[in-house]
Parts: C-alpha cells; sequence; structure tokens
DNA sequence: CTGTTAATTTATCGACCGATAAATTTAAAC
DNA sequence: GTTTAAATTTATCGGTCGATAAATTAACAG
C-alpha cells in the first residue's frame, strides 16, 4: 500500500478558484458554472451514481444526470479513475468528525454513555445509503483506502473502546489480546450490520436506530463484563425489557 | 417478487444426462466433454470469476479461463443472466445444510450448545470466498434472490434462536418482538461480519474462528438474559454468575 | 471406413465504453 | 461592439461487450 490518506482532509472544492465572482448561485438555466462548482457537482452526482450502480457505472449516464455531454468530464478529472478518486476522498475522509476521538476517551462520562453518544453520532454519519454502499463497493474491488479506513476503524475506535472498558473495569491497562479486539469487532460489525441490511439488503430494520443501538451496548457490556471476569455499571436509564415499538409484549 | 426460490433444490447436473458414457473424467487432454460436464464447468468457474471481479466480468475471460471460446457459453445458457442465475442457485440454494434446521430447535441440549453447534458449521459452510462475495455483490445489485435470503435467515434461524432462548430461560413463548429479533440481528452480523472483513476486506482476523464466535456466543447469552431480565446457563466453561445489575428499574 | 450428430470454433454484428481533438458558444474584459 | 479566454459540444477513435450465424471438427454408429 503506498498511499496515503488523511481524515478530514479539507479536499473539498480547493481547485481553480470557489469564491471569485460572488459564486454563482445554482440557477436552473444558468448554461456555465465555475470550474469549482462544475467540479463538486461531477463528484457529487458521481458519489450517488456510482453507489447506486457501482464504479462500472458509465461516464455518459454520470454527464447526462448533470445535463451536459459526457467529454467535459475530462476537463475537470483526467480519468474516470481519478473522479473515483475523489469520490473515495470525499466520502471516505470527509466525515470523520475529529471530536470522535476524544468522545470515546472522556473518561469523566461512564463508557455505556460514551458508547452511546460515539454510535449515535457515528451512525448518524455512515448509515447512508451512499456511504454504506460505495463502502462495501470499495471493499469489494479491493480499493486500499477501504483497508485503511479498516485499521483505522480498529486503532481510533475498537481498540480505545477495549481500553476504555478495562479502565473503567478496573482492569489491568494493557495492548488489547486478539480476542478482545474481537470481540470489539463483534458489537461494531453488528451495529455495522444494522446500517447494511437497511441499505443494502432495502431490508425493514428496526425503526429507532438509537435503540437497536442502545440494546446492543446493553447486551454487549453485560455480555462482556461476564466473559472478561468483571462487572461495569452498564445498563442505560430506561429499558428494563427488549419489546415491540410500543412495548406490548 | 414474483420468483420462488427453494433450499437445496437438488439442481446440481441434471440437464442432458450426466451419466451416460461412463461419465468422462477429467483428463487433460480431452478436447469435447459431456454437456453435462461442460455447463458443470461454466457454472463453476463462472461462480469464482464472478466472486472475483463481479458480474460484470466478461464471457470472454470466463471462456478463456475454460480453455474454450465465447460463443460455446451460449449453447449451454439462453444468455448471461441466465448462467449468472444458475450461479445464485448454487450458491445460495445448495449449501444450506437441512439438518441446520432441527439443530437450533433440539430442546434436549442445552441453546449454548446447540448454537455453538449451528454457528461452526453454518460458517463453516458459508464463510467462503466465493460465497460471501457472491452474496455482497447480488445483494448490492438489489438481486431478489438475496432479499428471500435474507428473510429465510430471519424465519429459520433468528426467530428461533429468540424462541428458543426465551424456552430455555422459561420465558412466556411468543412471537419474537422486533427489539428481540434485532438482538439477534446484533448477534448473527457481527458473526458474519468476521466473514467479510476476512474476504471482501482481505483483513487480518481472530485466527481460532471456533473462538470468536465461542466468545461471540457468551458475550451475546450473557448480555442477553440481563437485558431480558431473566439469567440462563450459558457459559461454555463454567464460570460464576454474573452480577447482572438486575434488570428490574 | 463412412455417415451423422452435435460440440466447438470462426467471423461478425450492433451497442456501449473511456478517451481525444477540434469546433462552437458563452461570458466576461476592454 | 469587439476581442478574448475558456466552458462546453460535436465528432470520432479504438476497444470491449453480449450475442448470433455459419463453418468446422471431434466423437460415435453402422
Amino acid at each position: 500500500m503506498d498511499e496515503e490518506f488523511k481524515l478530514n482532509s479539507i479536499a473539498a472544492a480547493d481547485w481553480p478558484a470557489a469564491d471569485e465572482p460572488a459564486e454563482q448561485e445554482a440557477s436552473s438555466k444558468q448554461r456555465r458554472l465555475s470550474p469549482a462548482q462544475r467540479r463538486e457537482d461531477f463528484i457529487r452526482k458521481a458519489t450517488s451514481l456510482f453507489a447506486e450502480e457501482g464504479f462500472d457505472a458509465g461516464t455518459r449516464e454520470l454527464a447526462r444526470k448533470l445535463g451536459v455531454t459526457q467529454p467535459l468530464l475530462y476537463r475537470y478529472f483526467p480519468s474516470k479513475d481519478d473522479l473515483i478518486r475523489e469520490v473515495y476522498k470525499r466520502v471516505y475522509l470527509d466525515r470523520w468528525q475529529p471530536e470522535w476521538d476524544d468522545m470515546l476517551g472522556d473518561r469523566s462520562r461512564p463508557i455505556r454513555e460514551r458508547l452511546q453518544h460515539f454510535y449515535d453520532a457515528y451512525t448518524d454519519a455512515i448509515f447512508d445509503r451512499d456511504w454504506i454502499r460505495i463502502y462495501l463497493f470499495s471493499g469489494l474491488k479491493g480499493a486500499s483506502i477501504n483497508k485503511w479506513y479498516v485499521s483505522i476503524v480498529e486503532t481510533r475506535i475498537l481498540t480505545r473502546i477495549i481500553e476504555e472498558y478495562r479502565h473503567e473495569a478496573g482492569l489491568p491497562a494493557q495492548e488489547p489480546a486478539a480476542a478482545e479486539l474481537e470481540l470489539a469487532w463483534l458489537l461494531h460489525g453488528g451495529i455495522f450490520y444494522y446500517g447494511v441490511r437497511k441499505h443494502i439488503y432495502d431490508s425493514p430494520v428496526l425503526e429507532q436506530k438509537n435503540r437497536a443501538i442502545s440494546n446492543a451496548l446493553d447486551v454487549f457490556l453485560e455480555g462482556i463484563s461476564s466473559v472478561f471476569g468483571t462487572a461495569v455499571k452498564t445498563r442505560s436509564t430506561a429499558i428494563r425489557k427488549v419489546s415491540g415499538p410500543d412495548g406490548q409484549d
């Protein structure tokens, strides 16, 4: 892997000049856009097109969606692969919120609360049809940025979850063991799969996402404490019993 | 969805006649194969090719891998889509083991043991590069057989897990609530994601699959019993009872 | 060996793909 | 209004795709 990626690289629209002539507003009758705006439109529409049909979707269809002709693409991107790379960056890099890094490590709050806040926010960002489909498409394609992101999840999220759990449980601090990391993957993958079912399989999921997360965290934290051999105050406030949406059971 | 699927439809090689002239063995110098054998080879190679490159992989590349020319494909399949459908059937239908259906419902054994046996066997069958990649490719494509399979998982596996858990925990029998099913999805998705990491992301996973499953089941069963409000004998290697915060509040 | 059947190949079609070059048109500068 | 730069379109190329028709050739029956 000889590519380098950086989270939140403000790579947005900093090409020719996105702020000179009062930045033309998106009038529908506008026949020409500023290069920055046009480029932005290409990336945006390409993201949703590739998300739906995969990266084999044609450049002509993309141009048609933008109301322009196909060769225009090549004034803004040297090749289709370059466009794809821009889409990658937009999807993978620009959605990571820096505060997530601190969120999990804030020991002034109980871990149960931190995890709930984190996964609520994190899934708000990535349980998005475009994001999750492009994530899997790029994974199937073996894109290096996908493997890079997986390692980010492991170091920035899962390792930290285990570390913070161990701390709150009064266990000695240490590098998380492989089996512990695997348990964190169980939680993370289980939550992630909620998004897969919703956006890839188009399958019905429990409507209230935050409730699904809350129950998942309860099960995980309760369960992990017995497996690890030490209990931790975990339960969130209300839920005493899992039940249907209207609580009838 | 106007298609119908059936698990374990012995759809293997029952086309023209797969058993007449002593069924030619796969000699490398053989220039012509029996139609049944040729068709079988097409499906097999197509499975691995589509698994690697997606269903957009070309028919010429497929033929090349078989050492034949591309138009020959069309003597065995009316169209590429028909070939893809055959691959679907092979991957989705022929791998389901009928005994799995009973495995989960055998109340003469504790649920912990049943779940371990089931997931060991189930993942032996589906944590296969071809299977899991075609599963996701077809999901992204919106193939009806994929949606059908998801519903099979829900009715044949997840619903049963909840029912059996409730039974063993002494809870009243009832249709699993949506939130309960969602928790079963958490376990199932978490385990499934192990295969995704391994075969889609090509990411390192805990070597001993059965240990990952064992830990996952410990966490799940211990956790769910505190969330459901009733404990169940779960641990594989008998350990003390967890200090479940006794869900009554 | 001869004749027949069918498995396989050769040749090719029309559609679509990503990409390039040249012509055109818009918009802003003067 | 004229000029000028560049955004956009028109035209087109070589390659690949799925698919069809016709020619070939291997295998078997007699």
